[in-house]
DNA sequence: TGTGACAAATAAGTCTGACTTATTGGTTCC
DNA sequence: GGAACCAATAAGTCAGACTTATTTGTCACA
């Protein structure tokens, strides 16, 4: 997606950040920059680069005399899309998917609403085909195809909400969705009631009905959230 | 509250963060990294340190034979706590502590939802002494011990929701409700039924009624809303 | 006139080695 | 037993030389 591997040092985070958010070291544990830089045969210039980074992203603490400290899992900027990624690509990949489709559940459906005050005539128009795409493609084992517009609609929302927090969050839905689709059992068509839901947010949306879109994606969400078994009876 | 200016490429990133992301080098400016590094009196590797944080940030990005050049607004990585406190110290603080705020709306009403099932007894014991707190602070101008309880209240609801992602919104929020004690409107008392609603809300995490934590949560979101003309009749 | 290859200019990227400084942990002395 | 001191350590900083990718301009050729 994103430009990965950009640089020597690039190289090194590709390595590092992974190993750090898969809980190789834990919380407390030392590096050193010169070892880290013998490791990965770079010079002390490069690798003190990477570490600057992955301190930016508080996964570690770099102090005098002592070295480049492992933080403790809570302090990590868990917002950064390199580490979603990271962790996405780890062992946590199920339990972080778990955290993010909470996070959609409560975002997404006032993103709709907010979207119904403000989308623009051409983001309603884009709505539209995404939905029109996802029926398209519902049936007959076309899930890439199905996945393409899912995505796609769910960015028009964040986007058209208008707030930059949420649009920011488009690449996180992309990740979760291409996640459900490719790792999690997904052989069958996608539920036709989900299908249906999108098209008549995207309905609602254009005609300006807040409660409405908010109220359909609510459902979307929950149907997301019943599907990893989140939400006890 | 995170240690500032530690090193030369902190004191670097203090002064130029802020500038780009107020908007001083407009999208697609073009800065060199050896100017750079003579304008602040660094040498290069502090500077390049510095270019690589922005990087990771999202707020630059740096090529070859180019040098580096600031993105769009749109790419940033707007939950960088340091890029929000950045924008927060910035010019346009108004628009984004509105953005944060219409965050807020969306993610503690699920928090509390998720709160009331999962709170220890420890996190319900403080969240009681939190609302006790408010309510001893909600008269006389004492808008200080006011904040201070408010802010720990949200905190314990963020955590108690056992979502890390949730959890680490509370550093935002606690930014959102000192802006608004420190910068707003507010030489008044808080609004006696904000603080009722805070009581009740500790109430039905206790009880573990996730329904009505969930509503009145969202009862005092609204309100928060309302106070900055969010909300459209 | 347009287009292709080729060459020069440029700024980031990398490496090395020497030096500085803060912090820690032990040691000594009262 | 505690306070003051000192040495060890690893990050922090700097300067300079070199490499490499990319852009831009030029020139020849179709």
């Amino acid at each position: 997606m994103t430009t990965p591997g950009r640089g020597l040092h690039g190289h090194v985070l590709d390595t590092l950040g992974p190993a750090i958010t898969a809980g190789e070291y834990p919380p407390g544990s030392v590096l050193r920059t010169d070892e880290l830089a013998q490791r990965f045969d770079v010079s002390r210039s490069v690798m003190r680069e990477a570490v600057r980074v992955l301190e930016s992203m508080h996964l570690v603490e770099s102090r005098r005399r002592v070295g480049v400290t492992v933080r403790p899992k809570a302090e990590w900027n868990v917002y950064d899309p390199q580490v979603i990624r990271w962790r996405l690509a780890g062992a946590d990949r199920p339990h972080q998917l778990r955290s993010l489709t909470v996070l959609r559940s409560a975002i997404e459906p006032v993103a709709a609403r907010l979207a119904a005050r403000n989308a623009t005539a051409q983001q309603c128009a884009e709505l539209t085909e995404c939905a029109l795409g996802m029926v398209a493609n519902s049936r007959g084992h076309q899930l890439e195809g199905y996945l393409i517009h899912d995505v796609a609609f769910h960015r028009v929302i964040l986007t058209a909400s208008g707030n930059e927090m949420f649009a920011r969050l488009g690449d996180v839905v992309a990740e979760v969705l291409a996640g459900r689709t490719h790792h999690e059992v997904m052989f069958e068509d996608p539920d036709p009631t989900a299908v249906t839901l999108h098209v008549q947010v995207a309905e609602a949306v254009r005609e300006g009905d807040a409660d409405r879109a908010e109220k359909l994606t609510r459902e979307i969400t929950v149907g997301a959230l019943e599907e990893l078994d989140i939400l006890a009876p």
